[in-house]
DNA sequence: AATGAATGAGAGTTCATTCAT
DNA sequence: CATGAATGAACTCTCATTCAT
């Protein structure tokens, strides 16, 4: 609850790295603590309760993904398929970030049957829904756009899974690929960029 | 572990489903003490610590899936795209009981960045890959169906995620009916089977 | 210590009653905070520690008590029997209220072996003592008024614990009752005032 | 929890010394554990939380006052006064150790707002004034012996309200011996028994 | 005078695990 | 084989108190 306002995000972000890494019921309040520098007493002081916390992380975490992932779907100056290919190289460069996987799915998988954070989980899946609907309306109808997005979040999420207990990163890559290429589109090569006759896209 | 043989799977069983529904980390030994009926002292007997409980309760799982939902890859009495349909329908079964999702994926994004039960997991999904592909080399060259097999995984888990945050079984559904069409088959509307020409699957 | 004056007096009646209710130990600052609307460490600009916010608690109690229940041993208009049932009744409705019993007992019984109030406390029940004697010597000897009244204000305290396990008004009124009958008065019944020939008391 | 079966009422006498001595709040389970040798985990092996962990003290203690102070009023050999008096000398020899006062009043006016011992508490001196009156009814017809064996009581608690904020014991003292003189008897005295004619009364 | 922030200690409780019986 | 008992560490959360602003 840093005293300036630049440190409260801050204090969110790291709180946000430590759910990522350990997930909601692996990280205690101590662990918190440490990862921003108070006291455990500290804590409770901007908080009432852990699940307050994480509600709060959550938030701006919700609030960083729109702004890093989300946003780019309104990057107009770029072609629709290279938008897409940026989000999605973005979604990647998170999950693969420490092989935490995605934040959303990790805490949904945990706790979506107590339902904790069930209405924070599902405003982001649908603004993600919709970004991702905005830029596919470039190749499908809006209906068509919208089943289709819906279901391209779903083969990433299940593209995590697989990465997650192998670290092999080659999940997330071919998603990435399979999809591009299904709108028409030769995706760039992640790894060897060497022969693109188009500007490589800074993710 | 009990007296009888038989009745070790029963126990296996049981830690199964407590896991299943709390997740790995978030279930106690107490817990697993109380749903097998053992004392907590007990359960040191036959496994040396939670962790070589939870090794066996997934190699329990694993070998359950693969007779549940993977073997129906095998009943070659059944067109391919109702074996396929039957699988589907059954992995949707174990996801909805309880609300408690792919027992697999849940322990895969809670556990899979430290490793605990990669290799199991890995093992698991292998399977359910190469068994998907069996029945999808009835539609797909060998090679695009393994392809297709491992994203047809993807989007189920995805799915589940969704189900999972929301409650609402549409999302397994829609993936189970834009699966089976997308064979160029029809599949058997759920609710209603009354009008079905061709004989009703048992799920 | 609010700003003005006069609120003082209704600071220290709030943590009263917090007190009261809840106990010396079981009262926290920020029960005493959130009851005053001040913040907690406003609290400690005032006083020193908990304890010496409680001797001026307890201070402030006392001079309430003696001015609602104890002054009326000089209301000498009132014929001494209805001086005593005046103050039986308001002592009786200062226990009853939220069923809270008699607040010097209570912080008596808590914090007598400690000592941490003793000095407060005696010096308020030896007015108790005195005021009531004062009342009984219109029936007993000097002496004599002295022990009945130390006498009556233990019977009462001991009603207040068998009230306070209860929640039976019951064991007060009937100790009120036979505290005027064995005067040689019949009390006014407490219920029915209908058949009253003399004025009722507005306690 | 003490293996053998001796030692459960040793653990349940030692918890009971330190909630008396401190109160049911100001008492720890550290403390609880400090005093009976147990880890605090262990504690938690043999009591689901604090406050059943008290219900067992409260019963243990009511049993413990019953053999201790009320079977006396059982002891017929005994002439009524003197059963009378050794049971009230017995009650202060409770009090006055440690200066810790009547267990069940300290516990009531804590506790009884919140009830949660008062089943306990009530059923205690329900016994209480049951075998009190038992000796009452030497000297009062059955219905008033019942209400002066509970007037009793209360004058009792009182008492040890003043001896404890003042530590003198002469409040006790003073209340047996008008007790006693009540009954038309002259009790003997307590600190110098030097001219008793009769056998004193080994309490 | 007043407050937001912070803290070390400690509250009650649960954890995975061990061991004597 | 089984269990009741025990334990040290850790859990979430609250305490009375302090201090810079």
């Amino acid at each position: 609850m840093p005293v300036k306002k630049i440190e409260k995000s801050d204090f969110l972000l790291r709180c946000w790295e430590v759910f990522h890494l350990k997930g909601y019921h692996a990280t205690s309040m101590q662990d918190l603590a440490q990862a921003t520098g108070l006291q455990k007493a500290g804590l409770y002081h901007h908080f009432a309760t852990k699940q307050a916390l994480m509600q709060e992380v959550l938030a701006y975490a919700s609030t960083q993904f729109q702004r890093y992932v989300l946003s780019v779907a309104h990057e107009t100056d770029l072609p629709p398929e290279q938008r897409l290919e940026k989000m999605l190289r973005r979604q990647r460069r998170l999950a693969t970030l420490h092989r935490r996987g995605c934040f959303f799915a990790n805490i949904a998988l945990e706790t979506g049957r107590d339902g904790l954070f069930n209405a924070e989980l599902q405003a982001l899946f649908q603004a993600w829904k919709t970004n991702l609907s905005q830029v596919l309306t470039a190749f499908f109808s809006p209906e068509k756009a919208e089943q289709e997005s819906e279901r391209l979040m779903m083969e990433y999420e299940g593209a995590v899974v697989f990465y997650k207990i192998s670290g092999d990163e080659n999940y997330l890559e071919a998603f990435i690929v399979r999809t591009i290429r299904n709108l028409g589109y030769t995706p760039f090569p992640k790894i060897r960029p060497s022969s693109l006759h188009r500007p490589t896209l800074s993710v």
